[in-house]
DNA sequence: TGGTTACAACTTTTT
DNA sequence: GTTGTAACCA
């Protein structure tokens, strides 16, 4: 240990370098350990992005190399992009050399540069979920499978399993396949690849695994890797699955100074691959292998550290660390009890101006919940609040409908075979051009194996086609001749604008009287200025792919509402933890699971969900809920029974007799009989300020004419006219109707 | 072909 | 309660 903490460099015993100060003797070690394999188990809040930003800095200061001889892997682009700002702020050089990046985009980094060893050519598609579910759904069809059994979103999703664990279609045993699509999985597996192979492209499972292919089958390509890379860092290990750990392996084998950070505690992946085992091996997997843990917590206070930590040890697989912190002091967690969902979107918001009340800023207050449906009662109650939010993880930009339409036509003019991308705008806007057309093209494409738009320009010179279709198709064709033929000689960005004009899709939304129209032609303006930023049309289709960037517009403090799953790498003061019920959470389905997997799995999520405060945690539970329309009873979940009591605060704002008697949606004001006293003056701040607003909001948007709302009753609907309070709105369902402006809130 | 209506389904989510 | 898909009809 003494040898190792001793600086290469001598003249550093005396003037430590900057980025070294204020460093934990674990975090130096973690740093200082720069040869052979290095596991850091850090723990939630124990300075783990510090550590490898620090440990980057440290090779480059003392080992004298180029940042291109260091591959940095992560998970999310968000991780990726913060880790090398602190770096760049850290050492204050230039680091664009430096190989940083998700596992897909240094995947296909490395992919592009050999495509052609594993079948592919070098400009192949990345295909997105979207794209993947219907090929998948291609192949189902072809194959006469019912749909019914089985959806091919569901396909799709043991097709990715299969690929998160490195399983090729030939590699796959009876057990993995057990009655999947009636035992004919490996089959479509199959033909599914041969499909990706013709369209010439590759879905995010096949990023990781054809590289892992690539690497493995042809020894002399990774010699260039392992020569080219001396020090390779992984962030998040615990999320990490097999096909990723076999890409890991390949790589690290040359010099073997592979340093892995994570956290078992914070395993909350597996449903869609990730493999804990991967942490809990690393020691088995790279012999020799140094572990470090940090245990010393700069984040939260030490009741919550107990809380979280008395939690987690109910889980059996689990390395062990005990997080502990400097910081005594500190709230008991809060567990309060409520009658139902609207009361514990009431009490959340109360306390959340009771908070900014006492100087909070928005920003540092945070609502986390285990699932989706979870969010809806809040955004109403916050809206109606006039408590400004932000939702993340809510729909990204590049996954609305306009923006993939007009993707798909900057796809199908830089790769001509890009079928998928052709099959999703050839009808779009209208060109008459329906099933039976799409049939034709498609059988007389496969029939020949060539791409759809080879298919499209033989068969509009022959009869098969009707008429119409026929002309429509070949003025499409011409049109994206001429395109083409443009992008070899104009700008990108011009390009596109034309494109989205002369195809007639602005006009398809122009002309559109739905009330989103307008929304989405703005996205489209967007799109067009973001075009700006790169270089080429290709290089903002690889961007796209890989980076499906949230749309952030950061104005002004905001409460965050969000999945427990989405928070994880966040902190924030103030922490409210809605719904902990059983069914809730834990979920139905892990609870259905049986297994104790599920549930573990269940309980570091929660561990992930106290870990994220700083300051104050607030656990609520509703004693009934209303669930897809169905009245669940609440039963208090039982990760509350494993809190240690003597650091947790219970309190109970329910009506005496909750149980029974609750028809509508809780807002009667009839039934108010019997609440305690807590319950009351929530009740009474929360009308008040509905009248007089406490909290000024710049994020919400103004209820005006042309505003599209939302009312209970009568459902979505437009506002044509406004007197003073006294709204006409045209509704989608129920017609025009004259409602006041309380009962609406925008939609 | 395309619009309308009926019906089921409905964790978590990044790349 | 909403959304997406399938069947049906104009």
């Amino acid at each position: 240990m003494e040898e190792i903490l001793e600086p290469s460099d001598p003249r550093e015993l005396t003037t430590e370098p900057r980025y070294m100060r204020g460093l934990t003797d674990a975090q130096r070690e973690a740093v200082e350990t720069l040869d052979g394999p290095l596991l850091v188990l850090a723990g939630a809040g124990t300075g783990k992005t510090r550590v490898l930003t620090t440990r980057i800095a440290h090779i480059l200061a003392t080992r004298h190399i180029w940042p291109s001889r260091i591959l940095a892997v992560t998970f999310t682009n968000r991780a990726a992009s913060e880790m090398q700002e602190r770096i760049v702020a850290m050492t204050g050089e230039d680091v664009a050399g430096l190989w940083i990046g998700t596992f897909h985009a240094m995947s296909a980094r490395i992919l592009r540069r050999h495509a052609e060893l594993v079948g592919l050519r070098p400009d192949f598609t990345i295909l997105d979920q979207d794209d993947q579910t219907r090929l998948v759904k291609q192949v189902l069809d072809a194959e006469q499978v019912d749909p019914k059994r089985w959806p091919p979103r569901v396909v799709r999703a043991a097709i990715e399993r299969f690929k998160d664990r490195g399983l090729s279609p030939e590699q796959l045993k009876p057990s993995d396949i057990g009655d999947l699509v009636d035992g004919r999985i490996g089959d479509i597996y199959c033909m599914y690849q041969e499909r990706l192979g013709t369209l010439n492209s590759a879905d995010f499972g096949d990023l990781i695994l054809q590289c892992v292919r690539l690497l493995s089958e042809n020894p002399d390509i990774l010699a260039t890797y392992h020569d080219r890379f001396d020090y390779i860092l992984v962030d998040e290990y615990q999320d990490s699955n097999v096909a990723q750990y076999l890409w890991l392996r390949l790589l690290a084998q040359g010099r073997r100074n592979i340093c892995c950070v994570g956290d078992d505690d914070q395993a909350i992946y597996s449903w869609r691959g990730a493999e804990v085992g991967n942490i809990l091996r690393f020691e088995k997997d790279f012999e020799g292998a140094h572990v470090v843990r940090l245990e010393r917590n700069y984040r939260s206070t030490q009741p919550i550290l107990t809380v979280a930590s008395t939690m987690i040890a109910h889980n059996r697989d689990r390395l062990g660390k005990v997080l502990w912190t400097d910081v005594q002091d500190g709230a008991p967690v809060q567990v309060c009890v409520v009658e139902n969902g609207d009361d514990e979107a009431r009490f959340v918001c109360s306390e959340i101006a009771n908070l900014q009340r006492r100087g909070a800023s928005l920003d540092e207050i945070a609502i986390l919940v285990r699932a989706g449906f979870q969010m809806l009662l809040f955004e109403e109650h916050l809206l109606q609040e006039q408590i400004p939010y932000r939702v993340y993880g809510g729909p990204r930009f590049f996954e609305r409908q306009e923006i993939r339409d007009a993707i798909a036509y900057m796809r199908v003019i830089a790769r001509p075979g890009d079928d998928l991308a052709l099959e999703r705008i050839i009808n779009v806007p209208r060109r008459g051009i329906g099933d039976a057309t799409l049939q034709k093209l498609r059988a007389f494409a496969r029939a020949r194996s060539v791409p759809l738009c080879d298919a499209v320009l033989d068969l509009v010179e022959t009869e098969e086609i009707s008429a119409r279709p026929r002309q429509q198709l070949r003025n499409l064709m011409a049109d994206f001749a001429r395109w083409r033929a443009d992008a070899e000689t104009g700008g990108h960005v011009e390009l596109v604008q034309m494109v989205l004009d002369e195809s007639g899709y602005t006009d398809m939304w122009l002309k559109a009287s739905t009330p989103d129209a307008p929304g989405r032609l703005e996205n489209l303006k967007e799109l067009v200025s973001t075009l700006n930023d790169f270089g080429s049309l290709a290089e903002f289709l690889e961007h796209v792919s890989l980076v499906m960037d949230r749309e952030r517009r950061d104005t002004g403090e905001m409460v965050s509402l969000m999945t427990l799953h989405a928070a994880k790498g966040l902190e924030f003061a103030h922490v409210f933890l809605p719904g902990w019920e059983e069914e809730i959470f834990p979920n139905k389905r892990a609870l259905a699971d049986g297994g104790n997997r599920a549930l573990e799995e269940e309980r570091r999520l929660a561990y992930v969900g106290l870990t994220r405060a700083k300051q104050h945690v607030r656990i609520s539970r509703a004693v009934s809920r209303r669930v897809f329309n169905q009245w669940l009873a609440g039963v208090e979940s039982r990760f509350l029974r494993e809190l240690p009591a003597e650091h947790v605060e219970t309190i109970v704002r329910t009506r005496r007799h909750g149980g029974t008697g609750w028809g509508g949606g809780g807002f009667d004001s009839n039934s108010n009989g019997g609440r305690g006293p807590g319950y009351r003056r929530l009740r009474a701040g929360a009308r008040r300020s509905r009248e007089t607003p406490l909290l000024r909001s710049g994020s919400r948007e103004p209820i005006e004419v042309g505003t599209r709302i939302f009312h209970e009753k009568f459902g979505y609907g437009t506002v044509t006219a406004d007197d003073d309070g006294r709204l006409d709105v045209s509704f989608e369902k129920a017609g025009d109707k004259k409602v006041m402006k309380e009962f609406v809130r925008p939609a």
